[in-house]
DNA sequence: CGTTGATAGTTACAAATGCAACAAATATCG
DNA sequence: CGATATTTGTTGCATTTGTAACTATCAACG
């Protein structure tokens, strides 16, 4: 039988966390689909190799919190749009190191810049100690540091 | 050229919540799946009914914000699992009612519970003020009320 | 009534994902 | 060296999702 002093799922964090993830994804998204036909783990690629340099596939997974097939198709899109290339490592050929190209680092930039953007717009409407308590109860949550 | 005051990944406010919403998602998961071989949407569906009582699919459709064919194969799914049963409205036979059967209900009152004890297990680690303003900024995001 | 339009729900097809198997290169250790 | 195990990355297949088209019922209005 339902009782009364049940859970709302409007305060049950795992629901809370997805919707307001969906909600803010949704907004970003639109951004690097329409300009430059990205899905959102080919942005992530992209930001790791724009913000961190030359990496491996391997190195992505393991910042990222990818699993490696979806890595593999990520470069693979980004391979095609020619926004990254592929160079062998000649000490382990198992690895290749990618880099972006010229076209990869505007993306990159631009996304950035927009991406700064839309951050700063979701947290303006924060006060400055709610800004600091959500992200760190975020990263709590998502186990970061 | 990669600035160096950019914005870290890890303060970009859709990646926290991403990675915080997949992390208790995959977590919480594991109830659901396990007990019942459920999915995301089969669960959230479950839960409407089971906290709010018999509903249409087009309500459920807008309280939960799902898509209608989400809806519509998560309904089949529990339906198949003997979790809810279908009822025509006579006054209007293009909505069905879906009231949950016995097991329907049994399970929604299991899974709540271990909803909740997840729930305050993630929130104890939070001061009540931490709380409070996790859940109003999280709630804002996905504009909720 | 009867035509047109809206609504509830399903289905079909394409795209995206997860998982397991795989190939190729390297490491280990007798 | 040579057999076995590990690591990096790709591919194939089944599952899940999103979008659009479809069916069936009802509403509106002449």
């Amino acid at each position: 039988m339902t009782k009364n002093n049940t859970l709302q799922l409007q305060d049950f964090l795992p629901y809370l966390l997805n919707r307001a993830a969906e909600a803010t994804s949704l907004d970003f998204q639109k951004t690097y689909k329409d300009r430059y036909g990205m899905l959102r783990t080919e942005w992530r690629v992209l930001y790791h190799l724009g913000r961190y340099g030359d990496l491996t596939a391997k190195q992505i997974c393991t910042m990222a919190d990818l699993h490696k097939t979806k890595v593999s198709r990520a470069v693979l899109a980004l391979e095609r749009q020619r926004f990254l290339v592929r160079t062998e490592v000649p000490t382990d050929r198992r690895n290749e190191l990618l880099s972006l190209t010229k076209q990869g680092v505007s993306a990159f930039d631009d996304l950035q810049e927009e991406a700064t953007r839309y951050h700063n717009s979701l947290m303006a409407t924060f006060t400055a100690d709610e800004q600091a308590i959500l992200q760190k109860c975020l990263r709590q949550i998502a186990k970061f540091s």
